[in-house]
DNA sequence: GATTAAAAAATTATCTATAATTTTAAAAGG
DNA sequence: CCTTTTAAAATTATAGATAATTTTTTAATC
């Protein structure tokens, strides 16, 4: 098994820092203490500080000078921001993916639309949706329209998961199915245009906070 | 005058590589030796390294472990995927701008477009196209998109000094222009569409190596 | 009892020092 | 003379220590 990775302590630990903060796992606003999760991880500070200087880039965490690092918080405007970027970017990589799709791809695609249906809870659903993103815009090959995707989609599971902490119900994804038709048929344009309402669509939840009171929460189900 | 700013040596260093590297005076693919730049700044590594990280979110830096980090290249295919995703990113802020914007700043991006076109090298009118944008763009109000939006500001400007080192000769900016009278009369859609082209319009520049030969550089100039 | 002031504790930001790795230079062999 | 091997220098990555700042706690005052 491969036991030890090519990468740094700063990468490990602010990879797993992000998977906490995406998973809800940290509050936002939560103060993230550099000689706690130093000793936590076994190590110093020196790669602690160069993995908040990453997870601030990521638009994960906030640092004030001398006053620490927190989770960043996030509101609906966010919300809707990402989904906007998202939509953006998203379909102008589809369409220069689109003529380096195999039916291979598509079909793999499909298969991670069928077990995003059958999910029983949201990280599993998460995990499958990011996924058919991942598989029909990679073949972009655009290496910096890929990078920003990915944190886009790092912040839009972290509002899913805050919406969605329990309670998922299963749904067929009509839109991806579409997306994959148009594709297969060479309607690029139309595949775009989908996929560009298709990650704008914002579900809603109802979640009980820790004081009882019960609020909506929002998060992008595409 | 503001002596010290409140924020940390690691930014400081950030900001100040990332000039340099934006105005092409450290060359792609050059080392960015730690201990160096820590003596230059009469600092330790630490910052450094912390402004390292900060340059690789930016696209500016590259870091293999345990090799160090050298100046990102880029070729012709980058500048076209720059181009791209801000053409995608600036009209989807521009959309949101517009209902924002005032007789005051379409008046301050018009001059400065005028002082873009008397511009006598690239850097002057390089600052007074990205002031242009930034007016226009900025009452978005969508933090995580003008981040984006002047990272990539960033990328497009290494490649115009990289480009055009020298012989920069001035002309009017119609799209500029263009995009204005679009705004004035609430034109939204059409000013975006302008901007949309005008942001993927690659210039081309004769450039001579330091071997003699004589190659064609590219860069964004819009 | 709430508010302000002072002291203590915790935390950040940085530096100096050390071990591990990589790059460069030199030497040996074909 | 070129390739491979070995040794030296440079460089990275990390740890441990220290000064400055912020936060928390405790005490004093209104």
């Amino acid at each position: 098994m491969a036991k030890e990775r090519d990468d740094t302590i700063a990468s490990r630990i602010s990879r797993v820092l992000a998977d906490r903060i995406i998973r809800g796992e940290i509050a936002p606003d939560a103060r993230l203490r550099q000689d706690h999760i130093a000793e936590e991880f076994g190590a110093s500070h020196v790669p602690v500080r160069e993995a908040f200087r990453r997870l601030e880039a990521q638009g994960l965490a906030i640092s004030e000078p001398r006053r620490g690092v927190r989770v960043a918080s996030f509101d609906l405007k966010e919300v809707r921001e990402v989904a906007e970027m998202r939509a953006a970017l998203e379909s102008l990589a589809l369409k220069h993916a689109a003529q380096h799709l195999t039916p291979a791809i598509l079909d793999a695609a499909e298969e991670a639309t069928r077990e995003g249906d059958a999910a029983a809870d949201v990280r599993a659903w998460e995990e499958a949706n990011r996924r058919f993103h991942r598989l029909i815009l990679a073949p972009c090959g655009m290496v910096r329209l890929l990078a920003s995707i990915d944190d886009l989609h790092a912040a839009s599971a972290r509002f899913l998961f805050s919406a969605w902490q329990s309670g998922w119900e299963k749904r067929t994804d009509h839109d991806h199915r579409a997306i994959l038709a148009a594709l297969r048929q060479g309607r690029v344009d139309e595949a775009a245009s989908i996929l560009q309402k298709h990650v704008q669509w914002i579900g809603r939840a109802p979640v009980r906070t820790p004081s009882g009171v019960t609020r909506e929460a929002f998060a992008i189900v595409g």
